[in-house]
DNA sequence: CGAATAGTGTCTGTAAGACACTATGTT
DNA sequence: AACATAGTGTCTTACAGACACTATTCG
């Protein structure tokens, strides 16, 4: 006799050997004028004095997925929950960390600078980085290699959707919001189109409010609630 | 004294828990106008007897990256190495295998029906299963899921680039990519607008041959070499 | 020649790019 | 009032949709 049940009550999962698994996220903000990441210092062996992306191993009696894991550890070095997040890549092979043949499964997220301000300001391991600044950090692992895949996520879908408004605080302008993605795509955008599309996408509502961001006083917006991100069927700069 | 060559010294992975990690694919083909994934039945437990995803486990001694392990298992199912493989999405979590905690990095690719029939006719645990009668077959695991998030990847991408002739052999006609498209989507396309995109994509060269699909003779094309994949900026089917 | 598929010409429709214009608040 | 930023009107451009047209091959 050999039911699933009797091979179930045999099977040992420390008898086959396992890659190192680990979950590592790639959070950006935006944070006068620039687009920042959010890096910690190593405390631990290995590469410890290295910087590198906020994340650890899964706790497989607390995280139902690795998402669980990423929005864990986020939460831990912010105080708050991204924005947004999704998953980006796994990354894996031998060399990448020396302790053996290892994996990552990386995620994706924004947040709102001033959202998480006070607490990363109160903990001296975490650290924005502008993206342009990166090269004065010595990052661990292949963690260059996941910012570089993560940047070109992000530019790619501030191009077919309005993603960058996840980088902003609950309320905010057009204004913002046309920052947000010139800075993102590193070249500037026509306000007409970007507000066509913001019109168009049908995931915003105006709050009555306004704010004085220059001289003339903008409308706040905010997004729906409940409403999912709308993605459009032609790029901004398609050159 | 504390190196990062001491703790490497006494490092033991085995000392801790580590999720289950698997790797699987979801191979699509077409033939006879039917868009097909490959399915295996499992020979063992756990769920013995249902059909899965080409896939298993990761062999560190030889694999040096899920692509690897990813490449090797559809090449011993089909003979041959899919014509594009990308990776599609991460699964995990306590409940999706009964021998606990597990994770299953899943990737996406596509070859000609014709490159690996001979092969996949000669053994006989996988089966290319039209999408239309998966209904018919028990599926291991959450592997319905993996074929739903496949699926979406694929049809999404049909709509900006001209991936479907990874599907086709390696010359074609325009016909053979119009009713590839045609079946991806579900739907009629323009053979007009798929031509002015197959012509501005650059990635293909005439072979000088023709051949006789209907009544007319069709010119045949095949993928310039070394030439990547074209990402439009628009979407073909809009609506 | 007619039938069927291969392939082209060209008009329409839609949404982005460009940019001038008007509106509103601050000094 | 001057000015700077908020927001609109509208023309141009690029490319997909529609569909009629011509071309080729076979019976």
């Amino acid at each position: 006799m050999n039911t699933e049940a009797d091979y179930l009550n045999q099977y040992d999962a420390s008898r086959f050997p396992s890659p190192l698994v680990t979950v590592d996220s790639v959070l950006f903000t935006l944070h006068q004028q620039a687009l920042c990441i959010l890096v910690v210092e190593r405390a631990n062996h290995p590469q410890k004095g290295y910087w590198g992306l906020p994340g650890g191993f899964i706790d497989m009696a607390r995280d139902d997925s690795t998402r669980a894991t990423a929005m864990r550890k986020l939460t831990e070095k912010t105080g708050v929950s991204p924005s947004w997040l999704e998953q980006l890549d796994t990354f894996s092979g031998p060399d990448r960390d020396p302790r053996g043949w290892s994996l990552t499964v990386t995620w994706f997220a924004l947040i709102a600078w001033a959202d998480c301000e006070p607490h990363i300001a109160s903990v001296s391991d975490a650290r924005w980085v502008p993206i342009a600044r990166l090269a004065d950090y010595s990052l661990a692992f292949d963690h260059q290699k996941i910012i570089t895949a993560a940047l070109h996520r992000l530019r790619q879908k501030t191009m077919y959707s309005l993603l960058p408004v996840y980088c902003l605080p609950e309320t905010f302008t057009h204004g913002q919001l046309q920052e947000a993605t010139e800075v993102i795509l590193g070249q500037s955008i026509q306000r007409k189109s970007l507000i066509r599309r913001f019109e168009a996408s049908g995931m915003f509502e105006e709050t009555g409010e306004s704010m004085a961001t220059g001289t003339r006083k903008a409308r706040l917006w905010r997004r729906k609630p409940g409403v999912d991100i709308h993605l459009f069927s032609r790029n901004l700069l398609t050159d």
